[in-house]
DNA sequence: GCCAACGTTGGC
DNA sequence: GCCAACGTTGGC
C-alpha cells in the first residue's frame, strides 16, 4: 500500500524548537500539538517519507526555513502524561492516548529563508493552505509543485 | 501589544 | 445540540 509521497508544512516558534534545533538533535518527536485536526494529519495520513515545509511562526519575519522528513509511525505524545506539564492531557490514559506524534528527522536548511510575504506575492502559491485567511493550523498538507517551489526559493544560490 | 479568526468548554 | 464565553494562535 505504498501511497505517493505527500508533502506538509510544520509550524514551530523558533524559541520553542527551531529549525537549527532539529539541525542538531537530527531528529526529533513533534511534541505538544493539541488540535484535532493536526493530531489527525500525523495519525492518520503521514507516511514515513513524506517531506515536511519547516515554517517559523511568530517571529519578526515569519518564513519557510528547511526541510525535514517524516522518520516514524505515529506514536502516543509522553508530554500527556505529565501532570506537572503544561501539555498533561486529564482524559488520557496509557491503554488510550488522545494526542499522537510523529518524529521528523533534519533534510536541510535553507540559503534563503522563504519568508511568508514573498509567499503570498508569489503568484504560484496562491493557493496555499498557509495563504488563506483566518489559516492557523499547525500542520497542513502542501501540494508538490508548492513545494518544489519553495524548495528551489529557498536552496538557489 | 492588539485583535481577528478560530477552537474549546460548559450551562442550559 | 446550541451557542455564549473564554482561550489561543499568529500576523501585523
Amino acid at each position: 500500500m505504498a501511497k505517493e509521497k505527500q508533502y506538509w508544512l510544520m509550524k514551530s516558534e523558533p524559541n520553542e524548537y527551531s529549525i537549527d534545533d532539529l539541525k542538531r538533535d537530527k531528529k526529533s518527536g513533534w511534541f505538544g500539538v493539541r488540535n484535532y485536526q493536526a493530531r489527525n494529519y500525523m495519525r492518520d495520513a503521514m507516511q514515513i517519507g513524506d517531506l515536511i515545509l519547516f515554517y517559523h511562526s511568530s517571529v519578526k519575519e515569519p518564513a519557510v526555513v528547511g526541510i525535514g522528513k517524516v522518520a516514524s509511525a505515529p506514536y502516543p505524545d509522553k508530554t500527556q502524561f505529565e501532570k506537572s506539564g503544561k501539555y498533561f492531557e486529564k482524559r488520557a490514559t496509557k491503554e488510550k492516548p488522545v494526542w499522537l506524534l510523529v518524529d521528523i528527522s533534519y533534510v536541510k536548511k535553507f540559503i534563503n529563508p522563504v519568508l511568508l510575504s514573498s509567499m503570498r506575492a508569489d503568484k504560484k502559491l496562491k493557493d496555499m493552505v498557509l495563504l488563506k485567511r483566518g489559516m492557523r493550523l499547525s500542520i497542513q498538507p502542501v501540494a508538490e509543485k508548492e513545494f518544489l517551489h519553495i524548495e528551489s526559493l529557498g536552496t538557489k544560490k
